[in-house]
DNA sequence: AATACTTGTGCAATCGTTTGCGCAATTGTT
DNA sequence: AACAATTGCGCAAACGATTGCACAAGTATT
């Protein structure tokens, strides 16, 4: 197997002339004659010649390869994510070549430096939980490889980063809970080392405050590992049985928290009302559909990647924050509440 | 912004010796004394050396980067059959480079002749829809890189393939609901243009013929576009008034069909039961739980990255064809049929 | 003291491209 | 007919690393 690879040189040979000249014509050079380019394109083609980047690139320094760094695949946000991103990079003519930290710090440090090693031209950056803070990332800064920060950050003068504006999302959240009747509502939160999970639960007070409704501390559910979801949530309802609202704010921890009211048999929007950060695939499953503040992968990837090709072409090195905007999208899952005293009383811990 | 990068010339020049003893000093050659590799360490270090890749690669003829090619990013089998392949390829000092073919066989095509240019060492696949036969992965073949088909794949004798049985895992599906008393079930399969979907269906139909129960055309649905599930199911509910389970052979046919059944006030598994081949993640948050063929993406992919690299660094062209079996995972969406008559009848049309 | 190893290092070629510069042959100008 | 401008091509260096070979100095052998 594996036959020798043809080369300029093999081409060069067959047609009598020299690599230089070679190469010329087949990159279509005005010095080179026509004939000349067409005798060596055909026998390119017949030798079916494929030109090396590697050596190309060598030469060129640069290499037209982004890198992507994620925690972790989860199912929902980073798919979407990935096919935005990876639209917008093929169609600049780069690679994307994806890494998974694992969310480890230590991995996330690695493969950093592996991408200066494979010469990235730029790189595509979701922290991992771990994360609290940018050292590690100085050797893309050294080697002069520009990189973005998306959707889990950290607050940083250094890097250019892509969001969405989290607390915004949390306040509206809450203040459209509010707004219908629920001064009673649960917010599920997750892990809070985590800016995206400590902003969006920020806005979330926020909204209470600026409304003056009252948020006991219990009303917020801080989950780090899904499994403790469901007691979380089993304490809150057992302390707030005049609760009528749940927020969370992943698309992870909609469908559990989805599933553990439909397992006690809670109704929604009758019993409890439902709303969501998502990235709007699964509400549209879910039986009701959700109401969700949209948060679009696709478009949260192709803006990232459009920012990164732009700071790779333009040598530019202007730091800035873009805040992407979600979108309220009204599937049924919030109830307007009328009057509050014909509700079914939903009791904790019904299997 | 980007400093130079610097090389090992930099080096040479900072200690005094040539290019050829400090990459010698670095790779730890025997040939070269101690003090000297002391010397030489301490000032790639001062320096913060990176060794460029892209040159040493070039030399060395290989890459270390392996390529997948899928056809989109669903949410659920890919994500974790990338997490599966991601770890093997980390495991083994292979960087896995991701891309994206559409679904569309002209980007398939253009994405293998890519992976040329890179030089891939080795190229994952997963075929598009469109992809009939595989004249377009000669260039590949002719370069000597090997290639692993998997999930997607069609009838070859030149390629090496991993996928389930997709065959006995339809056949699996329906001998466990009839076996169970469900003598009318209903089979949702995919674009019929897919071996995955004409196997399964395959061996729905083989279960069925096995034991000697009838299936009706109209008991197996041909789902191409997602939207048309609807109508389809409800012409199967109209025409099947004694229906008493329902098949679907993918996740997103799962969620889908698990969504319209809860939308028509359909329970689960007391009015229909429902079965899935999946991934697994789907059946734990839908309620109630689906019982399902197990069919672990992370193992898929894991197996798989191991053959490719098997192939590689083997430089073997053996060809095989690997099955991956799934497993049943019973979550209680299939009720045991006792007395028939007892059973709701389910209308078409509800919502 | 002459010879034969050993040790540590450098030279130069190589991987496959690209590109600045030089040079011959052709064409155009006066 | 002499000179200038154009056209078409090749030489050779460069990108950054690796590696076979040669070679100088030192040590060991006779």
């Amino acid at each position: 197997m594996g036959g020798h690879r043809v080369t300029l040189k093999d081409i060069a040979k067959k047609v009598g002339l020299s690599i230089a000249t070679v190469s010329r014509a087949l990159a279509d050079h005005p010095d080179i004659s026509g004939e000349t380019k067409n005798r060596v394109r055909e026998v390119a083609q017949a030798l079916s010649y494929i030109p090396n980047y590697r050596a190309r690139y060598l030469r060129a320094k640069h290499s037209r390869l982004i890198a992507l760094i994620v925690p972790e695949m989860n199912m929902f946000f980073v798919p979407s994510m990935i096919t935005g991103i990876n639209r917008v990079v093929q169609q600049n003519d780069y690679s994307l070549i994806v890494f998974q930290s694992d969310n480890s710090i230590v991995q996330e440090r690695r493969l950093a430096e592996y991408c200066t090693h494979l010469s990235a031209d730029g790189v595509l950056l979701v922290l991992s939980a771990e994360t609290s803070d940018l050292q590690h990332l100085d050797v893309l800064h050294d080697c002069g490889i520009p990189v973005v920060l998306l959707d889990k950050t950290i607050d940083t003068a250094k890097y250019t980063t892509v969001t969405i504006d989290d607390e915004e999302a949390g306040r509206e959240a809450a203040s459209y809970l509010l707004s219908r009747g629920h001064t009673r509502c649960v917010g599920i939160f997750g892990d809070q080392r985590q800016r995206i999970s400590t902003q969006r639960l920020k806005g979330f007070r926020r909204a209470h405050a600026e409304l003056g409704i009252p948020l006991a501390e219990s009303q917020t559910l801080r989950v780090t590992i899904i499994d403790e979801l469901e007691e979380q949530l089993d304490r809150a309802f057992a302390e707030h049985p005049d609760l009528t609202a749940v927020f969370t704010m992943t698309d992870e921890l909609l469908v559990y928290t989805h599933h553990l009211l439909s397992r006690r048999g809670v109704r929604i929007p009758e019993d409890v009302s439902l709303l969501a950060i998502s990235e709007g695939k699964a509400p549209s499953f879910l039986h009701p559909n959700v109401t969700h503040l949209r948060h679009s992968g696709i478009e949260v990837g192709e803006r990232t990647a459009h920012i990164l090709i732009g700071m790779i072409e333009h040598n530019s090195d202007a730091m800035m924050d873009v805040r992407i905007r979600t979108t309220l999208v009204e599937l049924g899952s919030v109830a307007t509440l009328g009057a509050p005293s014909k509700r079914k009383r939903v009791t904790a811990g019904t299997r």
